[in-house]
RNA sequence: GGUGGGGUGGCCGAGUGGCCGAAGGCGCUCCCCUGCUAAGGGAGUAACGGGUUUAUAGCCUGUUCGAGGGUUCGAAUCCCUCCUCCACCGCCA
């Protein structure tokens, strides 16, 4: 969510930044609206004062043994202007938010601008990608052949876009989740959090999936009038961010930084036939999230050494990736800016996006009321929110499969994981 | 799942229809006293929003006593629904 100041007092100018990111926002309507809910409100907030001081009245003629049967019925007049008043107040004020709710974050100035994914930019690109004096297979066949990917029974059990895994790579896959995990306890300073998998709509419209993104949610039973019950999270960051609503921190306690190993959960509403073969995109899948709290003036920074974290993952298992920073057009709805990691896979003999570190700054933190009090400051004020993958544990598999391949099948296990594997050195 | 009891300001805790945004205490801030990290005295101290404003100062005003709805001229107080915490019972990985 935007600062309300924003879309009153600097419409143009906030109209133009999100024009950068393709978000078209109707000036005339809002600020037609807003001139209504001013009107409104002060001529309600009248009524309500005039109410106040004469049901005081009442009350004290009352006590002094008067008769207020008249002014009772004088009240019931101002009574309905008021109710009338509340009503159309009402009205417009869920107008405004029904737009504002869904006015995505205004670009930071570094983002480039652009309208889609192909103007975004390349930061840097590392290792190089190997050359294989063979025919790469892709990791569906690999793992197929290696007994340890099976779609078939995942359709039976589920339905598409859903993984059984057995096995080693069963056990490689966990041995990954473990490995990140660990790297970013011990050597970036994360606090490993054990969160909830079903989330209440109150931290989604927190971290900004809702009202928006609704469809792309898997909810449960509906369990409330608004016929939305709990969901499933479509990443940690939803509970992970949410550990901050309605909370006021002290300077000191800054940043926290957390990470999780969860599944996540997503429809993928609105994206059928996009890489229906093989892990890439799955209803299910495990990652390992980070999310920083920060004070707002080191958000960059702190973006800026969160990406590096997810890097450090890729360059320990020694995967050429390249990084992208994502322009206007690309961006997600609720970022100010974000870099996109993407691994090699050289069965499609490109780059993948494999991790998605983002600085949302303070609008997620606004709506989660998320707050924290400079050292001596009277006035809480927001703080700033990050989250970022590292990694996606699904297609880093993929990554390992694909990058380790041996000329008869068998997988070659990353140097850091042969530990985690029980000093198994290959799979197959 | 059952029964009972709770949810009030930074914290504790009073408050069953108007004089309550809310006693009292703790904490905090300022001042006084005191030759010193004690004791005492006094004053102040909720949050959020709107309007005005250069102003996150002041002034005016609204809302908020777990959330939402209702009754009433008027609700922290009465009614309904929900959430949540505690205790005991049941069940259970």
């Amino acid at each position: 969510m935007l600062d309300a100041k924003f879309l009153r007092n600097d419409i143009e100018q906030t109209a133009e930044l999100l024009k950068k990111r393709g978000f078209d926002l109707d000036v005339n309507l809002l600020s037609e609206l807003e001139e209504k809910r001013k009107s409104l409100q002060i001529s309600t907030e009248n009524l309500q004062s005039e109410r106040n001081t004469r049901s005081k009245d009442i009350g004290q003629a009352a006590k002094r043994g008067e008769d207020i049967k008249p002014l009772r019925e004088a009240m019931n007049e101002l009574s309905d202007a008021l109710e009338k008043a509340k009503e159309e107040f009402a009205v417009v004020s869920e107008q405004i938010k029904t737009i504002s709710d869904r006015v995505p974050n205004l670009p930071h100035e570094s983002a480039p601008i652009g309208k889609d994914e192909s103007e975004n930019v390349e930061v840097l690109t590392w290792g190089t990608p190997k050359q294989y004096d063979f025919a790469v297979k892709d990791h569906v066949e690999l793992g197929e052949a290696l007994g340890g990917l099976d779609f078939k029974s995942a359709v039976k059990i589920s339905g598409s876009r859903f993984i059984v895994m057995q096995g080693q790579i069963a056990k490689l896959h966990r041995s990954l989740a473990q490995y990140m995990l660990n790297l970013h306890t011990n050597d970036h300073g994360y606090t490993e959090m054990y969160v909830p998998y079903l989330v209440n709509a109150d931290s989604l419209y927190g971290t900004g999936q809702l009202p928006k993104f609704g469809d792309d949610l898997f909810n449960t039973n509906p369990a409330t009038e608004e016929g939305i019950g709990m969901s499933l999270i479509p990443t940690a960051e939803v509970p992970l961010t949410n550990m901050s609503r309605d909370v006021i921190y002290d300077e000191s306690d800054l940043p926290i930084k957390m990470t999780a190993h969860t599944p996540c959960f997503r429809s993928e509403a609105g994206s059928y036939g996009r890489d229906t073969r093989g892990l890439i995109r799955q209803h299910q899948f495990d990652k390992v999230e980070m999310v920083q709290l920060v004070h707002p003036d080191k958000s960059f920074e702190a973006l800026e050494e969160l990406t590096g974290h997810a890097e450090q993952v890729l360059k320990n298992l020694e995967l050429p990736y390249r990084k992208v920073v994502l322009c206007t057009g690309d961006m997600g709805f609720s970022a100010t800016k974000t870099y996109d990691l993407e691994v090699w896979l050289p069965a499609q003999d490109t780059y993948r996006e494999i991790s998605s570190c983002s600085n949302v700054g303070d609008f997620q933190a606004r709506r989660l009321q998320a707050r924290f009090r400079r050292s001596g400051a009277k006035k809480p004020e927001l703080l700033h929110t990050l989250n970022g993958s590292g990694l996606a544990v699904g297609r880093t598999l993929v990554a390992i499969l694909e990058n380790y391949q041996c000329a008869d099948g068998r997988i070659e296990v990353p140097a850091v994981l042969q530990s985690y594997m029980g000093g198994l050195t290959h799979i197959g």
